[in-house]
DNA sequence: AGTTTTTTGTACCATTTCGCACAAATTAAA
DNA sequence: TTTAATTTGTGCGAAATGGTACAAAAAACT
């Protein structure tokens, strides 16, 4: 059953908008990690005061994890749609990894890199749910990427004897490349660079 | 002039180890990030009280710095050691991915992933010398294997076409590959297998 | 033995942080 | 107009955190 639309709920409206409050918030973890930010720095990035918070995601940890599950979900489709672009492998790779740039580095020149990567991977020793979200995540890219390296495979766009897993093992690792390096302050233009080389070499 | 080594300091002598108190708080910081890391921790890492920990290495940033720019170095100087083992590119580059899962897989099985980015990562963007360190360090490394990839071009151990700077490129994001993955949870066995996946690819 | 020098360890302080209680505010329903 | 329902916002409180003061301890020097 949904929900009626046109029903409104009985008392004072929300002064936020759930979905734009937690891209906000998102956007604050991705830029200091999860334990850098605080309370008041989500209170401020949202616009929200904490109880409000409270009451729509829960405690900081909560808010973190459904972040980071929309994250990790949102890259896990976008892979999904990158590996259906394009005629040739070689298409499909440079879209791929050029749009991934186009995520990794900010509106402005400041290079965030990739959410899992940048600050998830901080805190996946100690918090095992962080850790499951990527350890499935990655293995839900590395099918996506084995099966579009074997239709290449069908196609003739790599030799019949190509090692299927570990290209997509590294055409993986360049992506994870790409968001390292951007983070680390390499600058838009060698990275898109970096990512035709990884195109390349992936699509031999 | 090279301090005495007979002539013994003043006053209450030290309980600890300078370099072994370093390393105890480099691994508390491995695991946890720098954040989440707190001077208790280190503290009970370390065997030492605070104002032990203070005299010894400054303020927690001072000790992170330290121990981040150590490991840095450290991981410059391994990379320029595995890029002269060894006879073919094959070889060195399986040495290579062997050490470094060594590195990346704790004495237990937990995984813990290279320091610089499963940690340092996380500061990069607030932190211009943290961003700083891993960008100089990671521009070391890639130089280091363009030389042995071009040694590998004259070798005929790749064809002389060969584009160095991408398959450079590719063979750090192999390294990194591991480092997340391994930090993600993945068993050292598919470590190894990728390890050997990645040498493969590079070297062709 | 006494002085000087350096480290240790307890104890403390100021600030930050997370989380929540509670009243005021704002809306629909009765 | 009153009541019920829901959110907001101020503000509190307990705990944790980073950092330091200061006296006791432990060594060498005189």
């Amino acid at each position: 059953m949904v929900q009626k639309t046109e029903g409104k709920p009985r008392g004072r409206p929300r002064a936020y908008d759930p979905a734009q409050a937690l891209a906000a918030a998102r956007d604050a973890f991705w830029r200091q990690g999860y334990a850098a930010t605080s309370l008041d720095d989500l209170a401020a990035a949202t616009g929200m005061n904490r109880p409000s918070l409270y009451a729509a995601f829960g405690d900081k940890r909560a808010l973190y994890l459904t972040a980071l599950r929309q994250q990790a979900e949102g890259m896990v489709r976008a892979t999904s749609a990158a590996m259906a672009f394009g005629t040739s492998l070689r298409e499909t790779l440079t879209n791929f990894y050029g749009r991934a740039v186009g995520i990794y580095v900010d509106d402005r020149d400041s290079g965030r890199g990739c959410f899992l990567v940048g600050t998830a991977l901080a805190d996946a020793i100690e918090d095992e749910a962080v850790r499951e979200i990527l350890r499935t995540s990655f293995e839900d890219m590395d099918r996506l990427m084995m099966e579009r390296l074997e239709r290449a495979v069908s196609d003739g766009d790599l030799p019949a004897d190509a090692d299927v897993p570990a290209l997509a093992f590294m055409a993986m690792s360049g992506l994870h490349g790409l968001a390292i390096r951007s983070r680390a302050g390499v600058g838009r233009e060698m990275l898109e660079g970096w990512a035709r080389a990884a195109a390349k070499v992936v699509s031999g």
